[in-house]
DNA sequence: ACAAGTGTATGAACTACTTAATACACACAC
DNA sequence: GTGTGTGTATTAAGTAGTTCATACACTTGT
C-alpha cells in the first residue's frame, strides 16, 4: 500500500489512479474486497473523506460495489474490468502524442528515446 | 497565437509552454521579439498579469530577455535554446514511461502503440 | 444494550491560482 | 511637455477544487 502522491494532482484521484493500477495487472481479482474507508485512510496517512471520495468516484465508474455495511468489493464485471488496462494505456498514450506532437520529432527518435527509457534499469526492479 | 488551455494546470505555464515549443520547432528564434504583455494578454484573452506572470517565469529560465522599456525577446544564448526541444522531449518522455511502468506493458506492444497514434492522421495535418 | 466497525452526508476550512485595480518609472514619437 | 506604450510591483478579491471535522444510520458480535 505504498502511494508516491505527487502534489500536482488531486490525492483522491492518484488513489483511484492506484486502483486501477493493480486491476490492470491483475493484483486486484473480481469480487475480491478491498479495505475500508477508514482503514485506507489510516494506511496511506490521508483523510477518511479523501478516501470516502476515492472509492465514490470508483464506484460511479461500476470498479467497485457496496453492500450495506461491508467494505466495498472489486466488480465481477469482466467487461469492466478488462477495460482498465486499455483505458489507462490509450489514456498514457494519448497524452504522450499529444504532448510531443508540436515538437516535430521524427518517429523513429521518439520510439527510441521511449524503448531506451522503458528498458532502463528493468533488471534492478525485478 | 492560437491557445487551447485545459483547466487542469496554471494558465500562466501553459502560456511558458506554448513558447517552448514555439522555440523547439524553430519557430521563435533567437533575438526575436515577442508580444508585449499587454499585447499577449489581449490576444489570449488573459488577464495582463498572468502574461506577466509568464514572461516572468521565462524569463527565470532564461528563455527570454528585456531591455528597458522594450517588449521582450528571445535569448540569443544557444546553448539554453538547444537544450528547450530536449528538456520537452525527456520531460515528456519521463512522465509517460513512469506512468506506464505500473501497468507491466510489453515494450513491443508500448512502441506499437505509441507508433500508430502519432503516425496515424499525419497527412491530414500538413 | 453496547461497542466497534461499516458506509454516507453536510458544511466549513483551506489552498493555489487567477483576476483585478492601481501605481510607478521610463522611453519614444509627436 | 504630452500622450502612449513599454516593463514592473503591490495588494486585494474572487474562484474552484480539495481536504477536513463532524455527525448520522446501520450491522454485527459480545
Amino acid at each position: 500500500m505504498n502511494v508516491n502522491f505527487n502534489n500536482r494532482d488531486p490525492v483522491y484521484l492518484q488513489i483511484v489512479r492506484y486502483f486501477k493500477e493493480k486491476i490492470a495487472i491483475g493484483e486486484l481479482e473480481p469480487g475480491q474486497e478491498i479495505p475500508s474507508r477508514r482503514e485506507l485512510a489510516n494506511r496511506m496517512k490521508v483523510n477518511p473523506n479523501t478516501a470516502q471520495r476515492a472509492y465514490k468516484e470508483m464506484e460511479e465508474q461500476g470498479l467497485i460495489y457496496t453492500e450495506k455495511n461491508h467494505p466495498s468489493k472489486i466488480t465481477t464485471d469482466n467487461k469492466i474490468l478488462g477495460q482498465v488496462r486499455t483505458e489507462l494505456l490509450v489514456e498514457a498514450v494519448d497524452q504522450f502524442v499529444t504532448s510531443v506532437r508540436s515538437i516535430n520529432v521524427p518517429v523513429e527518435e521518439l520510439l527510441d528515446l521511449v524503448k531506451e527509457k522503458y528498458t532502463e534499469n528493468s533488471e534492478k526492479e525485478v
